[in-house]
DNA sequence: ATGAAAGCGCTAACAC
DNA sequence: GTGTTAGCGCTTTCAT
């Protein structure tokens, strides 16, 4: 029982297939009667278009990817999330793939989706990228691209992005804010633009309070994971006793340094405050939870979306891309790793 | 800049578009001198074929689609990663979609899948699904269906599992044997079969051992959420203080007793021991580290692509569908929230 | 060794 | 109102 077409239908009706294409979409000169014949007939036979033939003559596929360095990670996941719903709303499907955090792959992937000719690209760049050519074809080539989260400024499209550097000074202040006077700072791989921005935020927030920046507070974890947190926390401590607020790049890493710290018997957040950053799942699962940077991952999907379609309208009315960029507020999520906020003294 | 055609390059060289069809082929009836021209012209101009004009020849998009309840979860994320990797090396892409736990959800993303024609489709059951109509159809339709995790066995076709009644059994095993004489057991929402097996295991574990099954000692989670592992820790051990051991339905809620059990001082695992399920990456996080039980969600989705290309290619080759079962191991992630196995008594 | 031609299913310009 | 026709790009059979 495979799928009927429009020519069984024409035949079977004895009308011509055009006639039918044009009943079904309920085209203003077919007559009533037969409009009434071909669509009940097609439904009686659950009768839907062939998307290959659709495809071939309307060069659309109803079809975009999401390129992501990785889909196993809740930040990631939530912008797909949010991209998936917003794409289904207006009747696209999404392709998912993932750089692994690799150039060659993000290449390698791109190639495929753009061999598939699917309508559009969201793209979030691998921390490896630094070189934009394969994007920038692909965009010359007439392929819609958005990027998010991981961008640069160095390709022209619209982006949807999160300031960095604005939410590290927001969390950096909110340490200041509850009375932190030495705060170390664990910032991520040197590269990518993520930790620069943040890093960037924590000093300005230092200036901007009249605080001494000491490069010795600054600590890296090239993994970002629990356990980099883990290790730096011992790390931290030995080398500066008297630290008593630590802002970490991420929150896997800042849970690290919570359970370090519990083992140490170092009081969170009386001795030490702890803000993270992302606002993962877990990161209210903790004891004490974990106060955090929330960057809302459903919401940069959708906008991402927002803007990709955007494009798409454009290029089938042949109008030219935009190239916008969209910036989604973060807040600053406060839990018990930190301490409450004291009252300004009057 | 837009593609170039078979039928363009046919013109350059003055030769028909079926000889560049074939030459691009290297078919062995073609000319070397001429498959080289051909393939150089090819080459140069970037010649990609037209998937849609192809799809609509072979009948075949080389694309999936997955359709899980829920995307933002380790474990089906995870899972994904898996049946995206494993596609990708086969040359298919994957198309990801949820259901929401929404059986009108499921209903509507799998026509939407089906009406691409993509070429198969993986899938795990939402909640809510207990008719199964909807996926016989597409499967008598002639599309190749993999059912994984959340399955049931009154669809006939290929599935991948893991046994949650065995699984449940080695974490009630667990805590008996590491001492344990009173164990209380969260369970899910009541109908999805997870569940019960899960149920089950706990049940039978107990009898195995002699041990006493009281049915006071069973609480159900309706979210399986974090929130609802707090409260109903707080409830258990108001209701039954001599409890010696938990078995949660799966991680958060594990964490969320023992978050409360913490805070009330009840120490873990001296007094009590918990054990979870699915081994979320939080799990690993918390003090002291959660006991688990992993169940490998990259694995299943790797198996699962697997079986989905099998069907596949027997679709290709005419050959009716396999429906064989493949059981992914687990296994008991000892970690902190529950006490060291006793050396057995000579 | 090469090419002509048909056809996959659908759409739309144009004719009647 | 309805039908004819051409064509989207590719593959494949069958002639030559």
């Amino acid at each position: 029982m495979s799928k009927i077409t429009l020519k069984e239908i024409s035949k079977i009706l004895g009308i011509s297939t055009s006639t039918v294409s044009k009943a079904l979409k309920n085209y203003s000169d077919i007559n009533v009667d037969t409009k009434i014949r071909v669509q009940e007939l097609a439904k009686k036979h659950n009768y839907t278009p062939n998307a290959f033939a659709q495809s071939l003559r309307s060069r659309e596929t109803k079809i975009i990817g999401i390129l992501v360095p990785e889909l196993v990670h809740h930040f990631f996941s939530s912008i797909i999330d949010g991209a998936i719903n917003e794409a289904e709303k207006h009747g696209y499907l999404v392709i998912v793939l993932q750089s692994h955090e690799s150039y060659e792959d993000e290449i390698k992937q791109l190639k495929l989706l753009v061999d598939k000719n699917i309508d559009g690209i969201m793209l979030s760049l691998s921390d490896k990228t630094v070189k934009y050519d394969h994007i920038r074809t692909i965009i010359n080539e007439g392929m819609p691209v958005v990027l998010f989260d991981k961008i640069t400024h160095l390709i022209d499209c619209p982006k949807v992005i999160i300031d960095d550097r604005k939410a590290a000074f927001s969390a950096t202040e909110h340490l200041i804010k509850t009375g932190c006077k030495k705060i170390a700072h664990i910032t991520g791989p040197l590269k990518p633009k993520t930790t620069i921005d943040r890093f960037m935020g924590y000093k300005i927030a230092l200036e901007t309070y009249n605080m001494p920046f000491n490069k010795t507070l600054i600590y890296t974890s090239e993994n970002l994971s629990f356990e980099d947190g883990y290790n730096l926390a011992g790390q931290i401590m030995a080398e500066h006793p008297d630290i008593d607020g630590i802002f970490a790049f991420i929150d896997p890493v800042a849970i690290g340094v919570l359970k370090r710290l519990k083992e140490d018997k170092i009081k969170v957040p009386k001795q030490v405050s702890i803000i993270g950053f992302s606002n993962w799942f877990m990161s209210r699962t903790t004891s004490p939870a974990l106060t955090t940077i929330d960057q809302p991952g459903y919401q940069i999907g959708r906008n991402a979306f927002q803007l990709l379609l955007k494009n798409l309208n454009h290029k089938r009315e042949g109008k030219p891309f935009t190239s916008e960029t969209v910036e989604i507020p973060t807040s600053v999520i406060i839990r018990q790793s930190t301490r409450a906020i004291m009252a300004p003294v009057i």
